[in-house]
DNA sequence: TCACGGGATGACGTTAGCGTCAAACATATG
DNA sequence: CATATGTTTGACGCTAACGTCATCCCGTGA
């Protein structure tokens, strides 16, 4: 229950890529393309929450289908002053754009799963027929 | 009405390109990762409906977000004699696993959804407050 | 003092899936 | 014949997103 634990502010490299379980190099990675921006203390990295908060971001925008630089475009929007209407339109686009993308690959994951469903029967049936098998 | 327009069984490697609009180049990739097994005239390709329908399997295939080398061992399942149990599991298995991240990343993308509406959202009352823009 | 655990650069390596020439041949056509 | 069009096989290029060294620096505890 101590506050050290659970609301302490400051992070190490090493503390975030345990915890999202991911490598160091990743978080230097989306340093150099200018995802996160850490401050230092002498040359090492120190994360505050609101680094490891864009860090929440950017995993779930790779987990979404996104690039980095899509989701740099995303992190933007929360840098208060460059909230231009174009980009926010640009981003909703692509989010709208993703969704279809979705929509289309669960329709066709169904067709593939009945197909597989019926060669997995087929397979079945040969298999009692031919009871040897390597 | 010809039957040569709509029947034929013979197809150019550019037919095939035009009609599912990728390269050439593309096709003769999938060729050599075993994909497709066009017959030659000559030193030409020469694909038969046959082929044609592998390919549309292929298409969906990386549609799906799988890999050539998914696809392929999918492909393999079409191929009768190889049809052993051990490898349809694993294909329904990849299936499975694949579903699961697409409902998983549309359950982010609700979410996300979610997020840039409220952020346009704010941009807007900004932009109304504010109405000088670039 | 010295080894040890972290952290920080580079810088090159890697995988996937083609793109992009280059060079050469075949065929059809004016 | 000259040109245009389509095809072939290399072979190198390229992007994304890191992995994998190699090297170096720094603070700490036995």
């Amino acid at each position: 229950m101590t506050d050290t634990d659970e609301k302490r502010d400051l992070f190490a490299i090493a503390d975030l890529a345990k915890e999202f379980d991911i490598s160091t190099r990743a978080i230097r990675f989306y340093e150099t393309k200018g995802l996160l921006k850490p401050e230092r203390v002498g040359s090492t990295r120190v994360f505050r929450r609101r680094d490891r908060a864009r860090l929440i971001l950017i995993l779930r925008g790779k987990r979404l289908g996104f690039s980095l630089r899509d989701i740099s475009e995303y992190l933007s929007l929360y840098d208060a002053d460059s909230t231009r209407t174009a980009q926010v339109r640009m981003l909703v686009d692509k989010v709208d754009e993703r969704l279809t993308q979705l929509e289309a690959q669960m329709t066709d994951l169904r067709t593939t799963i009945a197909e597989l469903t019926e060669i997995r029967g087929l397979a079945r049936e040969r298999l009692s027929q031919a009871p040897k098998e390597g």
